[in-house]
Order: C-alpha cells, then sequence, then structure tokens
DNA sequence: GCTTGCGTTCGAGCGCGCTCGAACTCCTAG
DNA sequence: CTAGGAGTTCGAGCGCGCTCGAACGCAAGC
C-alpha cells in the first residue's frame, strides 16, 4: 500500500523528466522513509510491501542488522529502512540474494570497496538493461498475439491523460 | 504466421537499444519458420538457448507435442517451434509454467476459447507493462547510486539525445 | 487476572523451474 | 567390428527465496 504511493510518486516524478534521471528525483524516492524516524516491522513491511516474515529473514541472512527496544522488538531506524529499500530495489531488478550479501559484506567494510561495488552497480546497470530489451520483445510479442485475436489496444499505452 | 509483422513491431519498439541478443534473437525467430523444417532437439535447443533437458521438461509438463523420427527422436516441426518460441518468451516476460499450461490446454480446445485467452494475454501485458516501471524505477536508482559512487555515465544513457 | 494481539526465535517446509544421472538405444565413422 | 556421440526414459535432486508453524514474551484493555 505505501509502496503503491511510493510508486505512484515516483512514476510520477519521473514522467516529469524525459532525459536523464534527475538526481533529485531519486532523491525523494530514497528519502520515502525519513518522515517517521524509528519504525515497527509491521510498519516497514507494510511501506515495502513484504512481510514481517522475509524482514526477519532479510536481518537473518545478514543484509541488516536491526536494532531492538526496550521489549525487544525490532525497531527500524531511517539508514536501515533505506537500506532497505535500496536492497528491495535492486531485488525487484533481479540481483541475486548473494549478490546482495556480497554487496552488503563491502558496504560494511568501508570506503575501501566502493570501486568495487561501483562496479557491481555498473554490471547490474546492465542487466538491467538487458531486461528492459527482453521485456519489450515480450511487449511486442504479446501484442501482436493480442492483435491477431483481435484485441483492443487496452487501456493506457496511449490514452494517456 | 506473420513474424515479420512481429519483428517490425519488435524492432521498431527497440530502435533505441541496441544489443547483440535482441536483434539477432528475432533474427534467428524469422529463419526458423522459413528455412529449415524439422529440427533435432540440440538444434531448437540452440535456437532458443536452452538445454534438451528443458525442451524435454515442457514437452513433459505438456506445454507442447513433439513427434519422434524414425529411430525415436524427437522431430520438431515449424509449428512446434513457434509455439516454443511464443511459451519461451512468456517465460521470458514472467509468465509463470502453470499459466502457460493453462494457456495451452485452452489453445488446444480450439477456437471457443480464444476470448479467454484474449484475457490471459491482456492480463499478462499489463504485467509486463508493471515490470517495465519497476525496471526503470531499478534503473534510475542504480544510476543514482552510481552516481554518488562517482561512477561515470558508462554507455549510453545520461549523454544520449 | 485474563484475553488479545503483536512481537520474538528457531528450524523446517515448500513451490518453482529446472537440472542431472543412470541406464539404455541407435546411427555413423574409422 | 567397434567406438563414440547424440539421443531416449525415468525419477530424483537442487538452488532459490521465501513462508510457515510452534512455542513463547510482553504490554494494554476489560
Amino acid at each position: 500500500m505505501a509502496t503503491d504511493d511510493l510508486m505512484s510518486r515516483a512514476l510520477a516524478a519521473l514522467d516529469e523528466v524525459d532525459g536523464p534521471m534527475s538526481v533529485e528525483v531519486i532523491h525523494r524516492l530514497v528519502d520515502v522513509g525519513a518522515a517517521t524516524d524509528l519504525m515497527t516491522i509491521a510498519e516497514v513491511a507494510d511501506l515495502l510491501d513484504m512481510s514481517p516474515h522475509t524482514l526477519r529473514y532479510y536481518e537473518r541472512i545478514g543484509l541488516v542488522e536491526v536494532a531492538r527496544d526496550a521489549s525487544g522488538h525490532r525497531s527500524y531506524d531511517a539508514e536501515t529502512v533505506r537500506r532497505l529499500v535500496f536492497l528491495t530495489r535492486m531485488r525487484l531488478s533481479g540481483m541475486a540474494i548473494r549478490d546482495l550479501q556480497h554487496y552488503v559484506r563491502l558496504a560494511d567494510e568501508g570506503d575501501d570497496t566502493v570501486p568495487e561495488r561501483l562496479d557491481l552497480l555498473l554490471e547490474h546497470r546492465e542487466t538491467i538493461r538487458r531486461q528492459l530489451k527482453e521485456l519489450t520483445l515480450s511487449l511486442a510479442a504479446t501484442e501482436y498475439k493480442i492483435a491477431t485475436y483481435g484485441g483492443h489496444a487496452g487501456p493506457s499505452s496511449a490514452g494517456k491523460a
């Protein structure tokens, strides 16, 4: 839910810019969790549209460290939420958990690993681009098939308000 | 089948994206229907960039029926290859095997099921569009991160007109 | 006090989509 | 005649990414 919100905001923002992505736009994306300072697992789960189970799982496998409050409950600070936003973004674009673990390990090792992290990101960017190509191709194939079945144009795409 | 149509549509959609893979695949795709008539499992596997194991698996779960030659070897005709091309295209865009089985079942039931198949395709088109949005967002996030790490623009993208 | 509800830890289980190995058959080249 | 390579069937196994259930803790409200 909250992620849908995030999504629509981000997409709206993306629509505004029709050139290279502005850094500021992305900043808004990343800063989502900045309003509240400490969040419960349920709140974070809701924000990121994932289950508390998965959040615990991510912690268990070392993707994030999460502080506890007085009664032992997880307490997510802004920094942690930001990392989770990034991680889920990478997951959504198909980066393997294994690779995220590697990345996080590097990040925790300090600034010396920036070049290596950069490499990983550059590589992942290529992966995303390949996926975009594949998806575009699949979209074309699907629309072709739809056309042969006499399907109509469908929502959006052309008639954008 | 008007694979040429598909190709031109796909290429039009892809005009911005270069890359060895997609275009070449389409080319091979077109050559297939036209050139060879019967193919071995190894040829099909090579064409579709998948393993013979997977091809047998697809047959086993009912996605395709494949004829045998005199000595019991699989012999893929153009029609079957076309179906496989379609199926792999759908797989590449994330359609579940389960859904493909459903689709194929409908296809085998005849023209009465065209409306339902159309529905499935329209739904899948939306799925692809959502994925495109997600991926675009992830690409933006990745480029933002790359920028913060002082990464160069890399091939195409930022500096592109 | 007692229930309700959200949280905790731990380990096990699951669905997906392949992927593989074993044992066998067949065709062809040397 | 033999060896090699590509094919066959069958069932089992695997890696991934969660997902779940059980047993428990704690704080608030009736």
